[in-house]
DNA sequence: AGGTCCTTTCATAAGTATCTGAAAGAACTA
DNA sequence: TAGTTCTTTCAGATACTTATGAAAGGACCT
């Protein structure tokens, strides 16, 4: 059958989507099943997956685990059938927040624990460092210290708009540009 | 030569924070040369890099130059020596600031394009589509714009937010939380 | 020009990540 | 229990990414 307009604009999306979810860290194919399933909204299979995006069972079936792991589509049944269905039904608001969350666990907290931890280890051998590393020592845990503040900032900043909600976003941007170009309420 | 407590340490984070890269998608090496140059702050020529993360000379000469692109560390000079060296004197926040816009350029203005360009298909073909796909059709198009605006809505949020620079963030962060938990304020 | 020092390039090698398909497993039915 | 249908797993194949090192290129000096 010949693709009509809208399985045709569809696809494109799913391919793009796919690209970008690779640059991104994930999987190619990840992110197509999880644009299929977020496009239509629909229920599909594992069939169903493997024939619109031409991929094995085995491929189809790990990556529909991820995304249900990841939180981003879920499982489903459907009456009369015994076979397995999968649908994501979040808006775009909702897939940020999970993504978000998901990639900040995964990610970030470990980057803070090694920075904790380097730290600490400075911290302890410190004295026992030949009198011209202190000061390169001192500089150094200076870095650290001020990039683990940073961390927290953003972790603070992201944490009051994933927890304000997807519709306040527009009006929480508006009230920070006022604040943020005004200059007054802000200096010291 | 055993390393001290103060190179141990280091190469720790180095290690993580290029592990953390190859997840973000971008190279282990790229990572950790950034990590090398940024906790040090002191200027490193392709020869030092070699040597500190045991690295041929064409992938050391390869990754600066990626960094360089991406704004991330900067060429320079020592007196009386012909080679060229490396630094970053960026802090937390600028490369923050630096690694989101370039992402942007690179990965999220061309899903915004990808986009308009179906959603713009779609509207050509409409009227040429079976009244069955119409109503598929019209959802879709819902699901593609509701997509953009929320792209366009975190842009502008993070446009915010960059414009108003590194030391005002935690200020920005109090004033948001107020705002968003008020309900008040942001309620119509 | 010829020599030295340094940088960049690129074909090939090495290393990773991803995908496939067949086999094993699980859940249900008769 | 044996058969059917669907799902998961995983060893091996494939495709992709990243790294190497030797050769070419470029800049400077004498």
């Amino acid at each position: 059958m010949p693709e009509d307009a809208l399985a045709r604009t569809r696809n494109l999306f799913i391919r793009r989507w796919g690209e970008m979810g690779a640059t991104w860290g994930i999987s190619r194919t990840m992110a197509e099943i999880h644009a299929l399933l977020f496009l239509t909204g629909d229920p599909y299979c594992t069939d169903d997956i493997m024939e619109h995006l031409q991929v094995s069972r085995g491929n189809a079936s790990m990556n529909l685990r991820q995304l249900v792991n990841w939180g981003l589509i879920r499982r489903t049944h459907l009456r009369g059938d015994r076979k397995e269905y999968f649908v994501s039904d979040l808006d775009a608001w909702q897939m940020f927040e999970t993504i978000t969350r998901e990639r900040r666990r995964r990610e970030v907290e470990p980057i803070i624990e090694t920075i904790d931890r380097c730290r600490q280890d400075l911290a302890a051998e410190m004295a026992a460092l030949p009198p011209d590393k202190q000061e390169e020592s001192r500089r150094y845990d200076e870095k650290l210290k001020d990039m683990i503040e940073f961390i927290h900032a953003v972790n603070a900043l992201l944490d009051t708009v994933l927890t304000s909600g997807g519709g306040k976003i527009r009006k929480l941007t508006a009230v920070l540009m006022k604040v943020a170009t005004s200059g007054k309420a802000l200096s010291h």
